[in-house]
DNA sequence: ATATTAATGCAATTGAATTGCATCTATCTT
DNA sequence: AAGATAGATGCAATTCAATTGCATTAATAT
């Protein structure tokens, strides 16, 4: 039950169950893809007004519930985190594809590898985006 | 002298040599740093608009004289790619660090490693971006 | 049941990016 | 060197994502 899901994610995350929450979760859980908030709005604009909306899903990536994918035209993608992740850190160290068709986000399997940074620069979260053809559209 | 290597790029490219891609050429080719939109709109308003600008940049991704990175908010960002890029593919596949103080986008001399990508997709660029604090803001 | 704190909804606004169309200009031709 | 023309630019208007301020409503602690 998808329901009781997201509502354990949200009592765990010391967070107010209300019905907005519920919805954006439960939608988000369902998807395989990471979904735009572009898409999300078209999907439950009806019930959930747009700035709720974008409010909720920061909330969620503060928080480490979610992670968000900034894709090709620079829109916001979602996704539902692994769960070593919390407010503290993201450790959404996986591969992300961005289709070039279909402008889907996929979260793959293949781990982000480890890299050298350049002396000075100190990296918080390191995003790995490979752009081409999903294997829908191909 | 700056001028003189934008020309040369234009040439090479088959592009007509403008006052205005020059100028954005010749920024471009200043900056340590990749430099978004907004900024290059702020340097160079005056004498370029707003739509001349975003199509002369539109053709130097296409042509592959410039990358486009995406940072943080969204908001392009932009930088001279390496010799080796060309209008059928881009080379750029370096490691870029996107600052989350004061956003800049630095391209960093690490490659990107080869990665392998889940069957069905095909990926044709890839993009690795590490957030943190730069050099300069530390 | 009520008080309080936080979340939501609405209206307006910001900022990046794009489109259509008229005008201008770089380069080719002669 | 002057004219033709293909392509680049400028302007006005618009789209789309995202944010802000403020009044209202709802969740949970007492």
């Amino acid at each position: 039950m998808a329901n009781a899901d997201a509502i354990e994610i949200l009592k765990r995350n010391q967070l107010k169950h209300t019905k907005q929450r519920i919805l954006v979760l439960e939608d988000i859980l369902a998807n395989a893809t990471a979904i735009s908030q572009p898409m999300l709005e078209k999907k439950l604009g009806k019930e959930i007004d747009r700035v709720t909306l974008y409010r909720i899903l920061n909330t969620y990536v503060n928080k480490g519930i979610l992670h968000r994918i900034v894709d090709l035209n620079g829109t916001a993608n979602y996704a539902i985190c692994s769960s070593a992740c919390s407010a503290d850190q993201h450790h959404d160290e996986h591969v992300h594809f961005n289709c070039t068709n279909c402008y889907k986000v996929y979260c793959l399997a293949t781990k982000v590898p480890a890299i050298s940074i350049t002396d000075g620069f100190k990296a918080d979260s390191i995003s790995l985006i490979a752009y081409g053809i999903c294997k829908e559209c191909n």
